[in-house]
DNA sequence: CTCCCAGT
């Protein structure tokens, strides 16, 4: 019955054996890699099985699959145990650990005695155990109860699977309410959706159905508008929902009364599983995390905007004279105030279009605060970002996941960060690039790491993309005036009067980009349909834009789109793309992954941070390991024999990869815009057409203009264009930071009696 | 519909 189910896996194959041996066990989530032997083979399997002991038989319905280390593997979707049956089987079943209180010795003395009817003893009348010699009536029961726990388990993981819902979080439901999880689950299914998270509220609404829960039961209110504030926190941005929309949404949703969606809301409140306070003259609803979230960035930001000068004036000269003196630098007026800023703060944003000169600001003060013996940490939220800091400053600037050294967690949507308040960053001044694009949920995370006596610089473009997630942390943050803020406006990268420029600015202010001059540096080409668009841009890149300025395609243009999917998406452009510059030829070897093809000479990009890989300087005189999400490079040679795949990175880092590595890989002829952000281009290629309203903002072209340094050209329909630049996108999220900075005595930040 | 993160 259960394997019936698992038909919506590709490839799936059902294996079964005994398990030979535990090679590795994340108990906190039940991950498991272990040895199994099936009549044929020893296959080595992984998978979420949480209990799994050496000697259990177990069924697995799965995929084969290549890990590049470990070679052939087994990854299981689902599992069955099966209780061993022989004697000889349920020794060592018993023998295993399985059940606390029985090793070896033990397991023989029940087998010898119980023989094939051990496991029924021990589930129906464990008291009998007492028979044996050496076992007392107490640590009989006691053995009773450790097996009823471990069948416990098993019977929650068993029922949640049949609902597809995974072994790891029917783990944390038995974690919770113990041998019992069944009969908690049958009472209030939402308890998953709610309680556990992990389960979406659909699956545990489908649940509940099947349970007869009533439609209008408190608990499915309750989860479906826990569900709607998550849900817009994810896809809107929005950290709270205004009460009436919130009523509005969950009585269409969950086809329930006004009055019934309201006592629900006010319910949760009460409870404190939301909160609800007024902002801007409405009654806003905040799902407690992310309420938290909000209140400690705020919190944090007012605590450290108290600091005092880290020196003199005059002290501050003289250090920035020194520091210019080393670098062999100078800086503009606005640029020295900017530095001048982060030495008399605790905290500031430092705010600015492309070309600004942040980086260079952001060099000095990494000099100077090193110089007064201070340690820096520079971080990024993305990966792209974060390795593009790295390159400009020389610093070991890193994700901010990475900074805070992120844990393993089973919950998509709960992180574990292992700095926090009780084992903060050791770094005394945080520098956080590309701050636009910090969410409420990590911003949170990464408040809590601060030291109280730390400082916090805030670099980024406020026109730039928004987070995904919610909240639109910097934006507030300026707009709140409660944190010191450099704005730099000077712009020194392109002429000011350059068409690039001119209409980003234009585009950040809701005004319709122009372009026609023939010797311009802006360009728009209409095109019927996002098809015709890619074509366009596939011409673009191979003929047209080489023979007019003499770019090379692979090195000096680069493609963005907004999205992945569709005509004009990532994917897509990357095949037209890899077919028009690096079509397939005799003599040029290629390997199939997945649905696309790679190619000796194709543009890749690394989309994962592998830390462990190694690379060697193109001379062979250096080596080092490490290729980062983001990082983009050539195929330089493609080894079928040795199944292998050799990759250079900005032209100087030779990388070797197997071809069960290229999961990590993938096609760079064309990236998203999100991608592309903190990196900067000769020429960018960018298809524009009506796509998803929520995508689709001002900010999202401005963004992918502003990465090009030469040369724009956006191909396909003006009005879609248009509808973008009218779209501003952030004025649609609710947020409270702004309000919460804006009073601080409510942001808890007011040290002493009040004043 | 866009981003970040992980064990033998």
């Amino acid at each position: 019955m259960l394997f019936e189910r698992t038909t919506v896996f590709v490839q799936v194959v059902t294996i079964e054996g005994v398990v030979e041996e535990i090679i590795y066990c994340n108990y906190q989530n039940g991950y498991t890699v272990c040895a199994v032997d099936t009549a044929q083979e020893v296959v080595t399997v992984t998978g979420y099985i949480p209990y799994l002991c050496e000697g259990e038989n177990v069924k697995l319905a799965g995929r084969f699959t290549n890990h590049p280390e470990y070679g052939r593997q087994f990854a299981a979707q689902y599992y069955e145990k099966t209780l061993p049956t022989t004697s000889a089987a349920i020794l060592r079943y018993l023998a295993s650990g399985v059940v606390k209180g029985i090793r070896l010795a033990t397991a023989k003395k029940i087998v010898d005695t119980f023989g094939d009817d051990s496991l029924t003893v021990l589930m129906a009348a464990p008291e009998r155990l007492a028979q044996i010699k050496g076992i007392s009536k107490a640590k009989a029961l006691e053995i009773g109860e450790a097996y009823a726990k471990q069948q416990g388990a098993q019977s929650i993981i068993m029922f949640l699977q049949q609902y597809g819902v995974s072994p790891s979080v029917a783990l944390k439901v038995f974690r919770r309410f113990g041998a019992d999880a069944v009969n908690y689950i049958k009472d209030n299914p939402f308890l998953l959706a709610d309680e556990i998270g992990g389960v979406s509220f659909q699956t545990a609404d489908r649940i509940a159905l099947a349970m007869g829960v009533e439609k209008n039961s408190i608990s499915r209110i309750k989860a479906g508008v826990k569900y709607i504030l998550a849900h817009n926190a994810m896809t809107n941005g929005h950290t709270y929902v205004p009460f009436d929309d919130l009523v509005y949404t969950a009585v269409s949703m969950l086809g329930v009364d006004i009055a019934e969606a309201e006592r629900a809301i006010r319910r949760l409140s009460l409870e404190q599983q939301t909160h609800t306070e007024t902002i801007d003259g409405n009654e806003a609803v905040f799902l407690m995390p992310v309420y938290m979230a909000e209140g400690i960035v705020a919190k944090k930001l007012c605590a450290l905007a108290l600091a005092g000068p880290l020196c003199s004036p005059d002290q501050a000269e003289s250090l920035i004279g020194e520091a210019l003196d080393n670098m062999a630098l100078e800086l503009a007026c606005e640029q020295k105030k900017a530095v001048l800023a982060a030495l008399q703060n605790g905290v500031i944003v430092l705010t600015g279009g492309p070309g600004t000169g942040k980086t260079t600001i952001v060099n000095t003060i990494i000099q100077i605060m090193q110089k007064m013996g201070f340690s820096v940490a520079l971080a990024a939220p993305t990966g792209r970002a974060a390795k593009r800091a790295r390159e400009l400053t020389g610093a070991c600037a890193k994700t901010i996941h990475r900074l805070l050294e992120i844990g393993y967690t089973d919950d998509e949507n709960v992180q574990n960060f292992m700095r926090d308040e009780t084992n903060p960053l050791d770094e005394d001044v945080i520098i956080i690039d590309e701050a636009s694009m910090l969410d409420i949920p990590l911003a949170g995370s990464l408040m809590r790491a601060i030291r109280p006596d730390a400082r916090l610089i805030l670099v980024g473009d406020n026109d730039q993309l928004a987070p995904v997630g919610p909240g639109n942390l910097l934006g507030d943050v300026i707009a709140s005036g409660a944190v010191a803020t450099i704005r730099l406006t000077q712009i020194y990268r392109q002429a000011a009067e350059s068409d690039i420029v001119q209409n980003a600015h234009r585009i950040i202010h809701g005004e319709r980009p122009r372009w026609g001059s023939r010797d311009s540096d802006f360009f728009f080409m209409p095109r019927p349909d996002a098809a015709c668009a890619a074509a366009e841009v596939t011409r673009l890149c191979q003929t047209r834009l080489p023979s007019s300025y003499g770019y090379d395609p692979l090195r000096q243009i680069q493609v963005l789109s907004a999205m992945k999917k569709g005509p004009a998406g990532v994917k897509n452009l990357n095949k037209l793309l890899q077919q028009a510059l690096n079509p397939a030829a005799s003599g040029k070897a290629e390997r199939a992954f997945g649905d696309t093809v790679y190619r000796e000479g194709d543009k890749v990009m690394q989309i994962k941070n592998n830390y462990d890989i190694r690379w060697e300087s193109m001379a062979g005189s250096e080596a080092g390991t490490g290729v980062f999400n983001g990082d983009m490079g050539f195929i330089e040679r493609l080894d079928a024999e040795n199944k292998q795949i050799t990759v250079v990175y900005d032209e100087e880092r030779r990388v070797t990869y197997d071809f069960a590595q290229l999961e990590e890989l993938d096609l760079a002829y064309a990236v998203t815009v999100h991608k592309s952000q903190g990196s900067e281009f000769d020429a960018v290629v960018m298809p524009v057409y009506h796509a998803a309203p929520m995508l689709m903002r001002r900010k999202l072209l401005y963004t992918a203009v502003t990465r090009a340094k030469k040369l724009v050209v956006l191909v396909g329909s003006e009005s879609g264009m248009n509808a973008c630049v009218e779209n501003a996108g952030e004025q649609g999220r609710f947020t409270g930071l702004k309000a919460r900075l804006q009073n601080r005595e409510a942001a808890g930040a007011l040290p002493g009696p009040a004043q």
